[in-house]
DNA sequence: GTATTATCTTAACAACGTACAGATCAGATA
DNA sequence: TATCTGATCTGTACGTTGTTAAGATAATAC
């Protein structure tokens, strides 16, 4: 009745051939999935093995130990991270105060709508922080944000931060952060008149916010 | 040569009883230390049944697993952690705005000074939040905060929170645990300038982002 | 003095991360 | 085509972890 296709090196096959062909990929979606169910700290190496249908040892092929396969999931988190930073930039146009607001709200919005990716991205025990490529992935992130806040403050590529451009900077930060950390971690729960979860929390409460961020005083 | 005490109750015996006699409270001192040595992640319940020099079973007669245990120690965090905003409070008078802001000083200050406790406090995942009296000394500590946010608002203390009440809370909650977070997290470890340790930074940079605190607008 | 209860030990179990040796397969070389 | 080489995966094993069950010991109550 059906046709059957076999053996062609990509087609998917019933048996799985003893080279898994795609099992770096397929772990880090298992590590994903795992922490995004179970929370970061319910990551087992083994159990991404048995989700990629693979014995215990054969992550070892790929990474250097669990660690190191979250941090490839890190690598990812602060990819995407960074990448959403930067459409928060675009998205303010040339008003300075604009991208960074949009920026803060792309910073919230990336950690609602990314929780797992989010808190271990900020676990630095949690994985391998000499992972390759890791350092500079989230040096590029943390860059974005630092190019609005220097529009904000009219600084120019080549000038030198001053000590004031960083204290607005850690201020900026510290708030987008704060707010991402405390509403993942259930701590505005507690708070009356938030019904409608998390989303409706960002949405009602964040614009406010960032509209008391302090304004350039240069 | 000397003399010696014996058997007496509470004298220290060289050879610990069968018995241990003060087992709870050397737990969780044990277990305060291995956080602060290894991390929150690198606390395990034998280590500590080891320090306190006891089985590996012993522990379960007081704590009903090492999230018991874990949850001793936030209890006892969030105990000294209300009592230093309590003392933030006190220490800014009269004045609203001097008391939240020296209760944002407390609390980054209470974090720099107990950074492990304070990692733990907020990672809900690794202690049990239904230990007896964690969830009112969390709320106490809460609302200590809260008061000074009424305060601010010139709320008075049977009024209600009004939304707005509720942003400034969340915005002054925000921007002085995203502070605490990041700084512990060593992500402001990168900025140039900022030598010295992480005593240095608080000291050189935390007045002026609490300065940059929103007015209250009522 | 005896019984009860609290406290601790010993022993065991399953699950974990990881290391090692060997099996299997893909691709290059000849 | 045949063989070799390296990459990939399995099977097995070791030490560590949290937790439980059964028994030993000491403090306390009666």
């Amino acid at each position: 009745m059906n046709s059957v296709k076999i053996g062609t090196k990509k087609s998917r096959q019933k048996k799985r051939a003893y080279h898994h062909g795609d099992l770096k990929d397929q772990l880090v979606a298992a590590a994903e999935a795992i922490i995004l169910e179970r929370g970061v700290d319910g990551f087992t190496l083994r159990e991404a093995a048995r989700r990629a249908g693979v014995s215990p040892a054969a992550p070892a092929h790929h990474f250097r130990d669990a660690k190191g396969l979250l941090g490839e999931v890190a690598l990812r988190g602060f990819k995407a991270f960074g990448d959403a930073l930067a459409a928060g930039d675009a998205k303010g146009g040339t008003d300075p105060q604009k991208r960074l607001a949009e920026q803060g709200y792309a910073y919230v919005d990336f950690a609602m709508r990314n929780p797992a990716r989010f808190q271990l991205m900020f676990q630095h025990g949690k994985y391998d922080v000499e992972y390759p490529g890791l350092e500079q992935m989230g040096a590029r992130a943390f860059g974005i944000l630092e190019g609005a806040v220097r529009a904000a403050l009219g600084l120019r590529a080549a000038e030198p931060m001053t000590p004031d451009a960083y204290g607005y900077l850690m201020a900026v930060w510290s708030i987008v952060h704060g707010f991402s950390h405390l509403t993942l971690g259930g701590e505005f729960d507690k708070l009356p008149g938030l019904q409608g979860g998390r989303d409706a929390i960002v949405k009602t409460f964040l614009p406010p916010t960032l509209r008391r961020l302090p304004a350039p005083g240069r």
